[in-house]
RNA sequence: GGCUCGUUGGUCAAGAGGUUAAGACGUCGCCCUCUCACGGCGAAAUCAGCGGUUCGAUUCCGCUACGAGCUGCCA
């Protein structure tokens, strides 16, 4: 009974993939999976003038990071294509239907030039209202052709009707009915040919079988056109799911100001695929279980669209950046280190163990970029102020730790292994002969390799990996320091 | 301006007439501990307002407020 799902990620070439258009297309994805069904790659270049050259691989590329691989497209023929509108509008596809149209009285010809257009403008609350009126509507078949032989730029215009209600049903948001009156003609083939999206929209989503189409929430208020087209043709109309915005911190939509509001941007930032996926899944969605961290594959089994809610998302970094840290803590160690390598390489340039440093900050950052200053000391010791050694809780001051580091200096000059557990058994040692608390021996020497306040890590681990050498050169920095 | 949609803690959210109104992020506190993290435990914090309907409303209805989207030969 029920026919196989097909879902449709219909972009258009226009530069980087904004996160709610990457939601759009892993929700289509998710709803078509769910069920076994196949999700469909169409690219929507009807807008010449917007196209942007690179774009069709910007948009190859986040699908294949993100894991949302098209079942046809563009690259995959299934049988229904072209899937790239400028190739099907070659066939004259979109025309054809156009005239369908006119001759059921559903559309026509409009003739109207820029200026004509432009005096039907009037700016109402400060904005530009504009509503056709149907003035070409009323030219008889010999003055159209007559237009058409001569030459005269036209567009298609659908014909709405001024009277009744029209009413579509969204799967989410349910049944929603308007007035026809407040339907605009809008057009559906532009003087340059190309159809327009809410016209290619339609017909493509039909010839190419679309089951349900998932499109975000400004489409809402254009939804009754396109049933009305769907009406016309006598087609029967795709279920509509559509989705809730999501918005910056000040609850606006978001744009390319706040710098993270598109897949790439937050790569760069050294966000991780999977996580983006993971946390833009529950912008709008939550499972039935209250897991949060999941895989495509886990997400695909459980994902139900009717638990989309309807009201606009936050999209809150600081969320996003701490399950990016959950992802890094569960990563394998291979790609860890792969991944955190370049910004590894930003601040270390000595010969260490970089597995050994890598491994000290994995549960300490969020994005790999946090890399970097936690430790850039191994590279070089800081300038660091004296001031560090008093630490009240550490009951440790400038004074006793001069006297443990003199003490400890000739310890660990006359000692070779440097390995985390021979230090330790030597300075626990000191500690237990001294009587004094672990932190009061551990504090200063930490200070004194590191010159920092907080680090990744204790004073052995930092030990181990600068050597011998070097721990003894900070440390006589230290004595030095304490000394003045 | 008109139309459409929305409104549960700071944020993401569960909930779908009777609950101590889940959980997560963040915040704060405690534990662990040589620091910071990790991990563990705990706390504060929410049903936009007003009217109905009802024995009983976060939940249903209406109004108001606020927010958003649309109102392009952009998608």
């Amino acid at each position: 009974m029920s026919q196989k799902i097909r879902t449709r990620y219909a972009p258009s070439p226009t530069g980087k993939m904004h996160v709610g258009n990457l939601r759009t297309a892993l929700y289509e994805y998710l709803i078509a999976k769910h069920e076994g069904g196949d999700f469909i790659l169409r690219i929507e270049d009807t807008d010449q003038e917007r196209f942007v050259e690179g774009a069709l691989e910007i948009i190859y590329n986040t699908m294949e990071k993100a894991g949302l691989q098209h079942d046809e497209g563009p690259d995959r023929d299934g049988g229904y294509g072209p899937y790239v509108q400028s190739e099907r509008q070659d066939s004259g596809l979109y025309l054809e239907y156009a005239k369908k149209l006119i001759d059921k009285g559903e559309a026509y010809y409009c003739f109207c030039d820029k200026e004509r257009l432009e005096s039907l403008k009037q700016v109402i609350a400060g904005k530009e209202i504009m509503m056709y009126d149907k003035h070409c509507l009323h030219l008889s078949k010999e003055e159209v052709q007559k237009k058409l032989d001569e030459g005269v730029p036209y567009v298609i215009r659908q014909n709405n009707p001024k009277e009744g209600t029209t009413t579509f049903n969204d799967e989410i948001y349910g049944e929603i009915t308007v007035n026809n009156e407040e339907l605009d003609d809008m057009v559906l083939i532009k003087s340059d040919g190309y159809p327009t999206y809410n016209f290619a929209n339609v017909i493509d989503d039909h010839l190419m079988n679309i089951t349900h189409v998932v499109r975000g929430n400004e489409y809402i208020s254009s939804s009754p056109k396109y049933q009305r087209l769907y009406d016309a043709f006598g087609w029967e109309p795709p279920k509509y799911v559509h989705l809730p915005l999501i918005t910056d911190e000040t609850h606006k939509k978001l744009s390319k100001r706040c710098g993270h509001s598109s897949f790439e941007d937050l790569l760069e930032q050294g966000f991780i695929p999977e996580a983006i996926v993971n946390f833009i899944a529950l912008l709008g969605w939550s499972p039935e279980d209250n897991t949060e961290i999941f895989t495509l594959e886990e997400l695909t089994k459980m994902f139900d669209y009717r638990h989309i809610n309807k009201s606009p998302a936050v999209f809150d970094m600081v969320k996003l950046r701490w399950m990016n840290g959950e992802y890094i803590k569960n990563m394998d160690n291979d790609r860890y280190y792969e991944m955190a390598m370049p910004y590894y390489k930003n601040v270390i340039k000595k010969e260490l163990d970089e597995r050994k440093i890598l491994d000290l900050v994995k549960t300490r950052i969020e994005v790999f970029p946090d890399i970097e200053p936690l430790i850039d000391f191994f590279e070089k010791l800081p300038d660091y102020s004296i001031d560090m050694y008093t630490h009240k809780k550490m009951k440790t001051n400038s004074e006793n730790s001069l006297e443990v580091l003199t003490e400890l200096l000739p310890v660990l000059e006359n000692h070779d292994d440097y390995s985390i557990d021979s230090l330790h058994d030597l300075i626990m040692n000191y500690v237990a002969e001294k009587g004094i608390k672990n932190g009061q021996a551990l504090w200063p020497v930490r200070t004194a390799v590191s010159g920092k306040q907080m680090t990744p890590g204790g004073a052995f681990e930092i030990m181990e990996i600068l050597g011998k050498e070097e721990s003894l050169r900070r440390i006589k920095i230290g004595i030095d320091k304490l000394s003045q």
